[in-house]
DNA sequence: CGCGAAATCACCCGAAAGAATGACGACAAC
DNA sequence: GTTGTCGTCATTCTTTCGGGTGATTTCGCG
């Protein structure tokens, strides 16, 4: 869609191009037809035709790249809302184990204890344990401020 | 220091187009003092010029603005980082009263049901009638799927 | 080899949360 | 006036959480 449009763009300025370069050749014949040529030498004849033209072409070359530089936008954002990317330092600052980090990952899908001992083979016991550490290390006392907390620090998604 | 070097490379291509220009004018009277332009009409001598003068306005326009294009990058992002807007059909939908509305705020909030009695001047005995309503309503049993089914439904930011 | 970190599990206990049920007053709608 | 919704509160019971303590195994590092 933008490559056609910026095609159909550019053979409109060369039409343009032909209209414009036609009017001005009719124009010189009829200056022509009415001696004006005549009254001034052929240098300066030239000249004019030179000025106009360059002019025309330097109009027409902005307006081509014109069109150019809004193809050339370039992306520069911070705060968007990416992929995810997990804040490694963050993970190591607090001293996050991994065995832990996953844990937390499972209570922030609103996941039990007992579930989540199910889904990784391992007692309820051992989860509420790591879960305990787990909110010493984040400083919370109840899972819902955890995930919080943890969402706020790119922990998890 | 991008500006001073535009800067510089304008100067530079001013110049250029000066001396080209004179080059050509004194071209031109040469060709025409060897009665180069005696064998052709007027017509095509200006046409002649008109070309050259042409193509190197475009030339000149296009190096111009091609130095322009460099200066006209960054900005556009797309964040998609709305302020948050409630999602009032799915509350409709889901019939959430408004007290059961607020509740579910506080409960995404990390705030106990005693908490949450205390902020709304409320026992905690009602709060948990909210909460319970809430979870029927939502189609969850533990607050922390609640919250989650909430943010997805765009209930709370 | 010893030492520490990590992961595992167990047991206890109190607090919080959740489910179920019943009840009462206010208020709008029919 | 009857009906229905909403908000309020209570009681009972079960489950889940969170905190605390202690123990075992495994693994890597010095």
């Amino acid at each position: 869609m933008e490559a056609s449009n910026q095609k159909r763009v550019a053979a409109w300025h060369v039409a343009l191009y032909g209209l414009v370069g036609g009017a001005l050749i009719t124009f010189l014949k009829v200056i022509e037809y009415k001696h004006f040529v005549h009254e001034f030498t052929s240098e300066v004849y030239g000249g004019l035709v030179a000025l106009i033209f360059t002019v025309v072409g330097v109009y027409l070359g902005l307006k081509w790249t014109r069109a150019k530089e809004i193809v050339v936008i370039k992306e520069v954002s911070v705060p968007a809302n990416g992929p995810f990317v997990l804040n490694t330092e963050k993970l190591k600052e607090l001293g996050l184990t991994p065995r832990e980090h996953e844990i937390l990952g499972l209570i922030a899908q609103g996941l039990s204890n007992r579930e989540i001992g199910e889904k990784l083979f391992v007692s309820e016991n051992t989860v509420k344990t790591h879960s305990s550490r787990l909110f010493e290390k984040l400083s919370v006392n109840r899972r819902v401020q955890a995930v919080q907390k943890a969402k706020d620090l790119g922990l998890i998604p």
